[in-house]
DNA sequence: TCGCACATGTAACGTGTTACATGATTCA
DNA sequence: TGAATCATGTAACACGTTACATGTGCGA
């Protein structure tokens, strides 16, 4: 009976329909025509997923039936639902996050508004930041460790990372700049 | 009978065993150890891809037992596993394959020694270079049209996929300042 | 009348996840 | 004796993928 963990599908649906209710062919384009997409926009994963969201309680739908066309289900989220997405985007980032997960975690940031609170973001970013440079340093550690004799691809692929994480961390140092000195 | 793609993981175990025979606990430890870990190191993924590679065909594995512990089976590519795995690395970087996978390309470009013509990998930079800058652009589109009144948050997710793509750019054409002049 | 946009769903399938099972050897 | 390392695997489960099914209203 206990409740699975949602889906990074499950937040990214629940964070929308924070923003205005949505049914579920709404959250299929918004999803396509958006960065958002890479968490899937088929009928197969955005259905299945409100139905699961509602079975545990945290949207609930309501017909629609002001259109003439066939009726839709327009979803908002319950108090349960705008408990457990806050609680996702206050949780705190980890080094595993950032390495495993950087995608989810920027995510999260970009429903960071939902809390309302820009000291709360100022903390997630400071974390993100902090997080994100070390793990450039563990980069920079692996990098030491490929042999010399290794082929020159395996540690441009590395630098690759490296280049694209430095590029996270630095966004990041520059986006908490957004934050301070206001009390939005 | 018709043989099913092979996923990412099943590239990344088969171009491991590309530098050298590997058994499935060696592949599990390569996959935790370095950054190639994000396409799994666990028992239920590692040995069942195996045990698909080999029913199709592309690589072969034979019983060590010159050490007294319990006989591992160590893997190495077939003829047909060589041939399916070049095809997979001097496949075109598509700017699809950049907006939605660009970890995929980066696996591709990290094997491409395998190739071992520094005229292929000179092509396969050159399009990376090319339909990253071009995805840049799509992104700076759609940065555009984020309306005014949406919070800064959405926008700045936004800008961090941005900024890591064209960190991601100067790399490939860093690189491929590597492969050019020399015929090696 | 043909096809497109709207709108919601289901079914089969494959793959990864977590947790479990098994068992030999080495070393403290 | 017990723990750690070596070594391979299975089972239950959830999720996403692709393809299919269904049906309305509108404009060309």
């Amino acid at each position: 009976m206990g409740k699975k963990a949602p889906t990074r599908l499950d937040y990214a649906l629940l964070g929308l329909i924070h923003q205005a209710p949505m049914s579920g062919y709404d959250l299929r384009k918004v999803m396509a025509e958006t960065a958002l997409g890479d968490y899937s926009s088929s009928p197969g994963a955005i259905y299945p997923a409100l139905a699961r969201l509602e079975k545990n309680g945290y949207i609930e739908g309501e017909e629609d039936r002001s259109r003439s066309l066939r009726p839709r289900k327009l979803y908002q989220p319950t108090t349960g639902g705008r408990k457990i997405f806050r609680e996702w985007l206050s949780q705190e980032v980890t080094r595993y996050d950032v390495s495993h997960d950087l995608d989810e975690v920027m995510l999260r940031f970009a429903f960071h508004s939902v809390l309302g609170s820009s000291e709360a973001t100022r903390r997630f970013l400071e974390q993100l930041a902090t997080e994100i440079e070390g793990y450039v340093d563990d980069l920079k550690g692996q990098r030491k460790l490929i042999p010399k004799e290794a082929p020159i691809h395996a540690r441009l692929a590395l630098e690759a990372g490296l280049e694209q994480n430095r590029a996270a961390a630095r966004w990041a140092r520059k986006a908490l700049r957004h934050f301070t000195g206001d009390g939005a």
